[in-house]
DNA sequence: AAGTGGTCTAGACCACGCG
DNA sequence: GCGTGGTCTAGACCACTTC
């Protein structure tokens, strides 16, 4: 392997990654050994293995111990009517819209100032009497609202962000909040806790996004923290039920806690 | 550190997140370098960083290069009034309620041969005449039901994991379909591929679960694979909306395709 | 017995953050 | 410059599967 200044095990898993999705390695099929991959790229063992628990973690491949490693089941089919994403990596939105062959845009609805609340000021670690600002965003794919952005900020980081949003839309681009934080360069993300929960549109959400109140959302909320830990941002996407889904990959014996047999949900 | 028939990294893995759960470790402290930990347990570098990497699994630790590792924001707040499950490991429902200090239970409601359809048949791999077998669970807390189960399998698996559940359930024991596959034996999953979504309730997942026809339910489908790749189940679980979410942790930065600047959704 | 992945050692050098 | 995590080497032994 020569260098491209990217690590070995990257490379060697771009590779893999590159032969799945040809389908020169298909669902299933054995791949050679680590002691064999090692002499073909010519590296460690601990280089090989790293690859390969990248590719896991992608779900593209998965092993059984004594047996081999083994392609996983891990390309999403194309026909899937729902957009598709990948739960295990973060994924630009415009990038999951593209691999379905969709045009993604982002616009933003509204960027103010508001009073802050007890449950928001609390996750941003803020007094209780602090202003936040509160940006709105709509995600379109091809020109169909898909998904509603509420994202709250102390208020110095949200005017920031804000700017570096409508510069961006003003361009036409679509554009990501990972993106806005590297451009603003100060206050990078280092962590990110989300969960998943299903609820109903109320009439806001529902006139956003074009479908009737009541209607069935896939809501994920994220508190995304800074370096020191200090929270950064809090904010919550609702994406329409009928048109969305997320994807994960696992592989057994999905490592319980001590003593306990895993399983549930399998 | 001693043995205990656990592997080293386990061991040490077990005791970051006893601390941390204990409050000894405290959200954005710092915890002592690679280096330093190496000494404390008389291992080598790459068995602490193993150590780690589990607990990064978890959200309980994050790292920044150059910086140091910190324990993260992970533990979830039992105030929640939801019920919340992790999504980077699998956890038994029972254990997930005990969490909660709710008292899990798992109920039977059907067991038959059904004929096949083409969408499940296609799934489990199976000729479009042959027939399947549907297993109908609801998961409860405290006596509420909160999930909703259908599984199909291929007959023979099905009959065999049916007669086993009957008997779980004959003792009042929640089981999982994992344990099941464990005492049957003969197939074990080696993977599972699932989906995320949001639908509303039909008549029956309302009758079911207790609630109004068209409420939001958090769905997951379940393709679950054995050793040789063969398909052993495909399973659907309709959580409710308004009882349970679900919750992941992720490190920055979100390692992303090769020359993308990863974003979105953070 | 042979081959697989799982764990582990004792080193090394590099890239990054900070004073 | 120093300490941090990130990558990597060249070995070793163990546990599991298959023959």
């Amino acid at each position: 392997m020569e260098h491209q200044g990217k690590s070995l095990y990257l490379q060697i898993f771009d590779e893999f990654r590159e032969r799945i999705y040809k389908g020169a390695l298909r669902p299933g099929e054995q791949i050679p050994s680590e002691r064999e991959l090692c002499e073909i790229y010519k590296v460690s063992r601990i280089t090989v293995r790293q690859a390969i628990y990248e590719a896991i973690k992608e779900g593209l491949l998965y092993r059984i111990q004594g047996k081999g490693t083994f392609v996983g089941n891990g390309t999403p089919g194309n026909s899937d009517p729902k957009i598709v994403q990948g739960l295990m990596k973060i994924t630009m939105f415009s990038e999951t819209l593209r691999n379905k062959g969709l045009k993604g845009k982002t616009k933003i609805i509204a960027g103010e100032n508001i009073p802050g609340s007890f449950e928001i000021n609390s996750i941003l670690n803020l007094g209780i009497e602090e202003e936040i600002m509160l940006i709105k965003l709509v995600g379109f794919a091809n020109d169909d609202p898909v998904v509603l952005y509420n994202s709250y900020f102390p208020l110095n980081l949200g005017l920031e962000l804000l700017r570096l949003a409508k510069e961006k839309e003003k361009k036409g681009e679509p554009f990501s909040s990972y993106e806005l934080y590297a451009q603003f360069g100060k206050e990078m993300p280092v962590l990110v806790d989300q969960t998943f929960e299903a609820t109903a549109a109320n009439s806001e959400q529902a006139q956003r996004l074009q479908i009737q109140e009541g209607c069935p959302l896939f809501v994920i909320s994220s508190v995304v923290y800074g370096a020191d830990n200090s929270p950064l941002e809090f904010k919550k996407a609702f994406y329409r039920g009928d048109r969305y889904k997320f994807r994960i990959s696992r592989q057994a014996p999905f490592t319980a806690l001590p003593g306990v047999v895993a399983g549930e949900q399998v």
